[in-house]
This record gives structure tokens, C-alpha cells and sequence, in this order.
DNA sequence: CGTCTATTTGAATGTACTCAAAAGCGGTGG
DNA sequence: CCACCGCTTTTGAGTACATTCAAATAGACG
């Protein structure tokens, strides 16, 4: 695959704001593998382990763990130009405990944890590009975690539709509803509360 | 301060686990600045910018942030051989919204950015290290995600009393409470349920 | 059109919350 | 050493809110 077959942020990402050259990318390029999942398929489940980083080129996608219980809770939602990992069990070598699931058929761009390591070592601006990545998947999660304890669960659902609109054009609300730590019919109750006032 | 006078799982990182040698090893040590903590001190609060990274060399601190209602929610605890800082604030530069305040009277090794950031480009291998601890703590933080979510409030309090029992020793239970995201009104006939069975 | 799934609605239940007050505990100073 | 004060934890009573189970409606897809 060559690198202009890639999305343009992907392109961008490396060449413009990494200040990759062409050679360069194309030789980074050349490591990835297209895999397609339809919709309601699993790209990772409970129990396995997970040896390489995709690139979400197209769809979205659920992450979530089950409880002791059984329930399912939605740690995030992955769209366009995100990665998608298992990092614990991608890092450690163990099986992992996340589950991830198209909510749309999805192109994925997968590079394997060896090419990536060598891509590193190669590239040594893939080093500084994966530590920002990290850095910043680091607050993500730090911010989740706010999030999910503060406030009522009205004031969560407003905040997620005031900030992420696009979210609502391409989720269903049970996954919302997960996202939000509630039930599919409060999450029901509660919109209905809010659009009648 | 001399690298002797650390302490020794500090010693221990940097020179058996990362192997620096006794000449880096100083050169680091001679950056870090004491501190020390009266019990309620606060480290950091809502609105200043962190500009350093602390290791706590003794005592323990909560890390809350405060939501539009007014309440406080503890994000994680910090004890002995942690590293304390708000990592958003610290990488944008913008002011944080993390209150740290000590629970314990505390001592700290305090580094500046500027210090951090001469070590990394001095030292080589403490770019590694730094990285494999950012990649510690999403995890860390990942994984405090799944729990918060996960269980019932008895289920959550009974995993943490199985897997960290030292907390119970040193914090009150109303921050545990927070910690598990319920009132400490609800902790105690909790864990009065519990006793009685 | 029919089937399957998602969303909404209803009613009853339960759990955690609030407000309030009592009991327990630790530390300080007389 | 004891008495007092402040803070933490517990207990009580009433309430609010999300949950559960159940069923009806609405939508999506073949």
C-alpha cells in the first residue's frame, strides 16, 4: 500500500506535523495491513492478546469491559484517526480484559507491535510522536475519570451532547447510556425530562 | 543533597533497574529540591500551574478534583516511591484542575520541568524510563476507569480492602468513601452490612 | 410485510442520598 | 490526668432517583 492511498490526517500527521519525508513515510507505510470489520464485529475480546496498534481509517468503534455481574460499562468510543489498543495486554504480553466492537463497518490500518518497534528504532521520530501520543491518551483517561464521577447523570448527558454532538449522529443510545453509567430507559426518562422544559 | 541520602527504592530505579551509573546518578540527584508537607498542606489546588514533579519520598496525598455541584472527588490516592504532578497542567502549560493536599505529613523531591526536560537530553535512558512510567500510569488509569464503573459499591470496597488493605491504615474512611464514589454515610452501614454476616 | 432490535413508557422496588443528631476519637491545654 | 473541643464516624428517618421487570411502540433491514 502506497502512503497516498492513506487518509489525509494520517498523511498529514506524519509528513506535515512529524516532518517525516517521503521516504520515510512510505517505508513507515509499508508496515500496515488493511483489515475491514462489519458492523457488530469484534476487533478484540476478553481474554485475548492483543501485538499490534490500529489506525481507525473509517467507522466506530465501542471499548468495554464486563463486570462480575455480567454488565457491560463502555470505557470510550473510538472514531476517525484514533488508535485502537488493548494497551495493557499490548504492553504486558498478557490476555487482555477489553472488548471492541464496530458500531459501523470499519477500515483499520494495523501495524504489528514488532514492525512498530523496528519503525521506531529506524524512525527515531515515531519515538517523540508515540510519547505525545501517550501523554495525551494519559489526560483522555484522567479527564474520563473526572467526568464519570461529577455531577448527575442529567448534567453528564448535556455536557457529552454539548461537546461531542457528532457522537449522537452515530451511536446508539443504549452504548450512550453504558458510556454514561445508566440505563438505556433513565437515559429514555431523562431526555424526555430535558426537551420538556 | 547527595544521591546517598535518597531513598533506597529511589537509589534502586535509577541506578540497578534503569543502570545509571554513580556519576548520572548524581548529576540527577543534585536537581531535585526537598519538601516537606504539614498534614492538610495542599501541593496543588484548582487554578495554578504544576511546573515540576514530585516524588513522594514519605507520607501520602489525595488527588481530587471538585465538580459544578461543589464536590469532591478523589481520582487516586499517592503514596510512598509515586510521583505526584497534574500531568495536564504540567504538559499544556494551562492552569490544572487537580487539588493535591497531604494526608499525612509528607516529604517530597521536587524536579522542575526545565531540570526534567535538561535531564532527558543529558541522560539518555531517562527518556525510556519516562516513558515506560507514562505508559504505567494510563494503564493504571484505564484500569481505575473499568473499576469505578464496575460492581456494586460493596463489590468495589471489598476489592479494594483485598488489594490494598495498607490504604485502610493510613486514610479515613470519608476520603475512601470519595475515593469509591459514595458517601461516607453509605460507607459506614456498608461496611456495617459487611461485619454483620 | 414480517422479524428483530432499539427505544419508550408504566408501575413497583430498592438503594443511596439528604438532613439531622448522637456517639466515638484524638489532641490540646488547663 | 482529665476536661473540653473539633473532627470523624455512626445511626435514624424520610426522600429522591435510578433500577428492575414488563410491555408497548417505533425503527431498521431483509
Amino acid at each position: 500500500m502506497k502512503g497516498r492511498d492513506f487518509p489525509p490526517l494520517f498523511i498529514d500527521l506524519f509528513t506535515k506535523t512529524m516532518g517525516m519525508d517521503e521516504q520515510e513515510f512510505e517505508l513507515f507505510c509499508s508496515h500496515f495491513r488493511e483489515m475491514t470489520l462489519r458492523k457488530k464485529d469484534y476487533y478484540l475480546k476478553e481474554g485475548s492478546i492483543t501485538n499490534a496498534k490500529a489506525y481507525v481509517k473509517k467507522g466506530c468503534s465501542r471499548t468495554f469491559v464486563i463486570d462480575e455481574n455480567g454488565k457491560e460499562h463502555i470505557l470510550f468510543f473510538a472514531f476517525e484517526d484514533w488508535w485502537l489498543a488493548d494497551f495493557e495486554s499490548y504492553h504486558s504480553g498478557n490476555p487482555g480484559k477489553q472488548y471492541v466492537q464496530a458500531l459501523e463497518d470499519m477500515e483499520l490500518l494495523v501495524i504489528s507491535k514488532q514492525d512498530f518497534a523496528k519503525m521506531e528504532t529506524e524512525i527515531s521520530k515515531m519515538r517523540l510522536w508515540y510519547e505525545v501520543k501517550q501523554r495525551k491518551m494519559n489526560i483522555a483517561m484522567i479527564n474520563r475519570l473526572s467526568e464519570v464521577k461529577s455531577g448527575t447523570s442529567e448534567e453528564r448527558y448535556c455536557k457529552l451532547l454539548d461537546k461531542h454532538p457528532e457522537i449522537f449522529q452515530r451511536v446508539p443510545l443504549q452504548y450512550i447510556a453504558s458510556y454514561l453509567d445508566i440505563e438505556p430507559q433513565s437515559l429514555s426518562r431523562l431526555r424526555n425530562r430535558i426537551t420538556h422544559k
